[in-house]
DNA sequence: AGGTGCATGTAACAGGTTACATGATTAA
DNA sequence: TTAATCATGTAACCTGTTACATGCACCT
């Protein structure tokens, strides 16, 4: 009865199909303005996964060409719809998985103490850049959005601002102990 | 004469050497109670790599059986330590890779909105357990500890600190627009 | 006429995890 | 004696990225 296995990647296209999204084209822009920073997605998977599923019976495709132009259009069925729920209501511990790069430089910062400053310095310009793209899709999308991003977005902005703060503290404690 | 391409993995490693760290299974113990939170790794990527940076002269090992339980003991030569600090000084854009299952809940939560509160309770959960985790390293390692581990401890404890309050004003706040 | 955007797809590759295999040492 | 810990290693697998290929439509 329960769909055999739904992958992570198999319920973000499940979800925005859900939110409205109707081609693998249209999903990958969306992801790339939206989720990327918490989760990315490539053609590469996209088209493979959107198969797959179709194949699952947990969305279904028509053509629909734009003029002479290709186009598959995507919906969910009410299998679709079923396991979307299932997984937002399951409480199977939820994959997290964290590569940071700028983070293993801190930590290692022992081994070139003179240069921690312009590592953190470096951090906190990332994290500033990061915010301007976030305002930006806070400005851009306005009105129209839904909630669940919507909060995402919030606590996205938050959560980076909360870094920058961070980094501008400490900057400024270790340029103090500096000179002592 | 510069090394041909430092991977992060490698980097790792000659980090957690220059820390003092002396064995694959050494290193391996370590990441898992510090940098696993963002910078994981598996015995699967450890050894080859310790094998690899042998081959090119970054690391020089030696056996040191205990009893007659073979041991790879395992130091950083001179071209090694000039390896980890052309790396920390490097202004390459440093890797950022997120997944989180969690957020993404959050994200396509307007689909099952009665849930939504149940999503973040749980995300504040697990995050109340990471907090947990950071704050029994804190005291486990007391006053031994590095800076820069030091420093990134102090960062992954207030950073998930703030995340716990965010999950709690929106509790409320979806809490309050509910009865309303 | 040409660039940009829409749209689909895949093969090769890179990176990482899991599961397994092996065996000595030490503490209970 | 037996369980946990120390210690090393690899093969199979899985997931995801990059690079490439293709071609229409639309705007200027």
């Amino acid at each position: 009865m329960s769909s055999p296995e739904l992958s992570p990647t198999g319920s973000v296209i499940l979800g925005m199909l859900a939110l409205g999204k109707q081609t693998g084209y249209d999903i990958k822009q969306f992801v790339d303005k939206s989720t990327r920073h918490f989760w990315a997605a490539s053609y590469g998977q996209i088209y493979p996964e959107l198969k797959r599923l179709e194949e699952q019976g947990l969305i279904r495709g028509r053509q629909e060409p734009t003029g002479g132009r290709p186009r598959t259009v995507y919906d969910l069925t009410d299998a679709g719809k079923e396991a979307l729920h299932s997984w937002l209501r399951s409480d199977v511990e939820p994959l997290v998985e964290l590569r940071d790069e700028g983070m293993l430089k801190l930590f290692f910062s022992d081994t070139l103490p003179e240069h921690r400053i312009d590592n953190i310095r470096a951090m906190r310009e990332r994290q500033e850049r990061k915010l301007a793209q976030l305002r930006a899709i806070e400005q851009h999308a306005g009105e129209g959005m839904h909630r669940g991003p919507y909060l995402t977005l919030q606590l996205g902005i938050g959560q980076t601002q909360w870094f920058i703060d961070w980094c501008e503290a400490t900057e400024r404690r270790l340029a103090e102990m500096e000179r002592e």
